[in-house]
DNA sequence: TTTTAACTAAGTATTAATACGTATATGAAT
DNA sequence: ATTCATATACGTATTAATACTTAGTTAAAA
């Protein structure tokens, strides 16, 4: 008999969350062994658990999806991680899949693609959608050295600050959110700026909500 | 014998939707009769056929769920509604109980509120759960208005410097634009951030798109 | 091993936006 | 006739954000 593959959900809001261990619960290959409102709470279940694969919200407060993955990734590289999110975006997934996660699933997925990628990812494969894996064909293509265009690429943390801006945090806020200095939000968004070429934050939220980094859903 | 009550559901999100369902399925006194990723699929099937209760996310693309909400209203004046939403807003509250709907709900939200919210809301009453309903309260005595009152209005004008503002426009670009002074798009600003109780450029521009003043198409 | 990229942090100066105040003109509503 | 909302405009002070500068640490890459 095959052992069952050892699940753990972090997902912010409740309905959504105990949907998905509702969904899951009876999937005869899969064992759901703990669901979690934030990273911090995750991070706490896996001292003192074995984990196979997690299925992970990237939006949370308190200590939301790329924070959670990278320590995730540092202290138990051997666990597979599956990012879901609302948004797509080619960034969101190069550094997602740069920072150790296993796979790439939208929340307007449906639940077989979900399986299938729980299954294939705990065989030590990677699953993209075809939308994700297509968009993320894009951005290398692209990102290819094409001399003429410029492919602008975000770091992970730029995306983080870019995101708390879009949600409408002054730049003290956010140094107090990361617990960084002022300064260094203020380096962040002088260089996010630069990248994408504008001078105030519409312009920042514009590409933010174009390039599916942001948005209001 | 008493009757299920009979619910539909409104969720863009697969994966969420699915979810619900599959929390509520088990309900002994829930009958759920339909799921739809947005509000035409929901209209269409409240042609043929009878809904007791709706629950209906109020962010989704083609019909979102205050456009969808106002035409069940006006068609479907039995029909109960219950908003689901990520995020908490006084505005958004007020907004959904001024247009008919009789409950009001955050995702965060456990299924056990959700149940008797259906319940509470079927026979013919209204509901809020503690977080909504106290912010309701704040709203209203901060305020000093009536929930209906509550409706921000915003001048043809202010709309006008919201949008470019939208777009990018510095308060200069945008004196320049109107041919009027500096100063009179300083006073607009302030009376907009004022109506909108916001106090940056990404509050006006959530707004602005969720308001369908502004679009990023 | 040296270099590069990313993240961190600070100093100084300037520009952009807010927060107060006051004030006039105009047209619609009471 | 008078109140009210709207749109216009200025003064002063403060806060937020940018524009330059330099610079240390770390981890990965060449």
């Amino acid at each position: 008999m095959t052992t069952k593959i050892r699940i753990a959900i972090a997902e912010d809001h409740e309905l959504v969350r105990k949907g998905y261990v509702s969904l899951l619960k009876d999937e005869p290959v899969l064992n759901i062994i703990g669901d979690f409102a934030n990273g911090k709470e995750l991070l706490n279940f896996l001292k003192h658990n074995h984990v196979d694969v997690i299925l992970m919200d990237i939006e949370m407060p308190i200590c939301n999806g790329i924070e959670t993955l990278k320590l995730i990734q540092e202290k138990y590289p051997s666990i597979r991680t599956i990012m879901l999110s609302m948004h797509y975006s080619g960034d969101y997934v190069t550094n997602c899949l740069a920072l150790g996660a296993k796979g790439f699933l939208p929340k307007n997925c449906d639940i077989e693609h979900l399986v299938e990628a729980i299954e294939k990812v705990h065989s030590s494969g990677f699953y993209l959608d075809d939308t994700t894996s297509k968009l993320l064909l894009d951005n290398v293509n692209q990102g290819g050295k094409s001399p003429s265009d410029e492919v602008v690429e975000l770091t992970i943390r730029e995306i983080e600050v870019l995101v708390l801006i879009c949600e409408g945090l002054l730049t003290k806020e956010i140094a107090s959110r990361l617990n960084i200095s002022i300064r260094t939000i203020e380096v962040h968004r002088k260089n996010i700026s630069e990248k994408l070429n504008v001078n105030n934050v519409a312009g920042l939220i514009k590409y933010a909500v174009q390039n599916g980094i942001f948005s209001y859903n």
